[in-house]
DNA sequence: TGCACAAAAATTGTATACAATTCCGCGTTG
DNA sequence: CAACGCGGAATTGTATACAATTTTTGTGCA
């Protein structure tokens, strides 16, 4: 096949930033994930994702481990690069993380908080109710990690964001293996709650609600079963 | 010139442990790094890196990005590799997390805290107090970087572990950027306090201790000067 | 002298070739 | 018939060749 793939419009429209191409590759393979279109444990061949991008391995290779590097797949020696699934005992960790950090930041958000950003986050829960109205629970799930990032780029504070970053990747991979609470309901009031005290740019109650609120995430999971890789392949069988 | 670097008896006496080649090269340039022996701002050079460890700018590239996602180099498009220079911002930001984090962490340790363990960071104190009475103080900072991986690894939350490893070694760049202070007393101080908190497994004791720990750290920086990026220059034209 | 600009050197970005390893099916054998 | 072992195919690990880009050097001109 031909190295044609460089789409000299596509590249322009690109809104002029310069993103080296095992960024876009990771970008586009993070997306999947996380929008849980490939199941955790799956593996991925750098020959397929390859010939997908339309990039040589060497740009997959380094896709890859970037991805390794914030814990999305893991690589394991001669053998290859797979879906992270995390066990239960990671999820719990992630969560204790975010319960300990999201709570800080949301304060610092608020002390922060300009008109111009309540506005965007209010268009943002919007999008929320939108997504939870049509029943689409994944998605509703994604815009809400996005509400967390959207706040901690507020907060402005590089080091936690990069933190909650990874920590809010991983969650939505926890939640694809161990989400087993039906209704969001929850999640629509914390968020709005979070809201109000931003706009009174009331640190302690924002930092308040957001801890409640991760815990109330968090208790949402059902740990109990040690991971669904094997679940999965016991279910593979049954049909 | 040839390829035969591949020392069969090193490689063996590595001690069983299968680490792919770029981590080897990624955790030499670590040390050296950690150790102040290369300033920040230096460039690596990708052919030189190779030469020097003996491997294919592959291996270098790879065990470059990684060094990069940890924040402790610099990678620019088309112009190469930098060991990172870390703003007065982000020094600050690193320690700020520090002093959230690394409480929780000691607190946990404390729980979990064996005899065992308590025997290790024992041991670990004497040798920093072999240093300072050396009056070797980069051995010293470096020692006491140890000792917080240490109690992080005792309190067994990989995410946190992680976290902190990371947040460890950009404090050793911002140490060697900004460090200001003449004595190191209070480090060790503060140590044996938290030696203290440990053997008697009070969790409390060891949070707060290793908070105002963290915060003292934190006050023995000098982050009014912008960087000394520029004043490395400015000093290299100096006599 | 100072500056603009072009050629050359050095360096990074990417693809590809080859080596090393793992995976998988199949026949042998006890 | 199960366990074992042995190719061959598939896949990853690494080096290297070449393309693209940046940096440096050199030169002519005002």
């Amino acid at each position: 096949m031909d190295t044609a793939q460089s789409p000299s419009k596509t590249e322009q429209a690109k809104s002029a930033r310069a993103e080296s191409r095992s960024e876009l590759v990771a970008a586009g393979l993070q997306r999947a994930i996380l929008e849980h279109r490939i199941a955790p444990g799956t593996k991925l061949v750098e020959d397929e994702v390859g010939e997908i991008f339309g990039v040589s391995r060497t740009i997959v290779r380094s896709a890859l481990q970037s991805l390794a590097h914030s814990q999305l797949v893991t690589i394991e020696k001669n053998r290859g690069a797979f879906i992270a699934s995390p066990s239960p005992r990671e999820a719990h960790e992630v969560f204790e993380a975010r319960s300990l950090i999201e709570p800080r930041v949301a304060g610092m958000a608020a002390r922060r908080m300009t008109d111009q950003a309540l506005a965007a986050l209010q268009s943002h829960i919007e999008d929320e109710h939108a997504a939870m109205h049509a029943r689409d629970k994944g998605r509703a799930l994604m815009l809400s990690g996005g509400f967390h990032l959207k706040i901690a780029d507020i907060a402005g504070h590089d080091v936690f964001t990069d933190f909650i970053h990874t920590l809010i990747s991983r969650s939505s991979l926890i939640i694809a293996l161990y989400w087993r609470r039906a209704d969001t309901t929850c999640e629509s009031h914390s968020h709005h709650a979070l809201m109000r005290a931003f706009s009174d740019r009331n640190a302690d109650a924002a930092e308040e609600i957001m801890r409640s609120h991760i815990v109330d995430l968090h208790s949402g999971l059902d740990l109990s079963r040690a991971s669904n890789a094997p679940l999965s392949l016991a279910e593979a069988l049954k049909p």
